[in-house]
DNA sequence: GCCAACGTTGGC
DNA sequence: GCCAACGTTGGC
């Protein structure tokens, strides 16, 4: 593993984007977002990191793991232009779910943006953070 | 369905 | 530039 890429995560409910709808695309661009801060961390991916895919509301777990194939570039869907997305593939399903609840009760994972700051749609993940996630849910890159 | 957290908007 | 009102997100 390139210790070169960085890891992200993004937030979606099923409902509206589902990890089986993403596997099924094979490919989409990550739109919607209307938050600063998430819009700051779309535009610092690079082509290459990995993102987990979580799933909020319903679910609430860490579901799979995809990674960015288009640097940030305008969202297709409105015509205002502080808004950006990124492409994003999906790589593999996790052998192993992680839930919000393993995230809660992982003292490695106690600063990670999901608990600190639940209504934040996309994410950095330290290395160390993504290492442990990754070994909760038994998968290798 | 409720509510806490928090971002945005608009009046002053 | 402050802050109250309001809207949205997401866990419970």
């Amino acid at each position: 593993m390139s210790n070169k890429k960085l890891f992200w995560l993004v937030k979606q409910e099923p409902s509206k984007y589902s990890w089986e709808t993403f596997l099924k695309d094979g490919e989409t661009y990550w739109d919607g977002v209307r938050n600063y801060q998430a819009r700051n961390n779309l535009q610092s991916m690079k082509k290459g990191d990995l993102v987990f895919f979580y799933h909020s509301v319903t679910g609430k777990e860490i579901v799979g793991l995809a990674k960015v194939t288009r640097e940030a570039y305008p969202d297709p869907t409105t015509d205002d232009s502080r808004w950006v997305v990124v492409d994003l593939k999906p790589i593999k399903s996790l052998a192993h779910p992680v839930s919000l609840e393993e995230i809660k009760n992982h003292k490695d994972l106690q600063e990670n943006a999901l608990i600190r700051q639940s209504r934040l749609s996309v994410m950095p993940i330290t290395k160390k953070e993504s290492q442990v996630i990754l070994r909760l849910s038994k998968t290798t890159i």
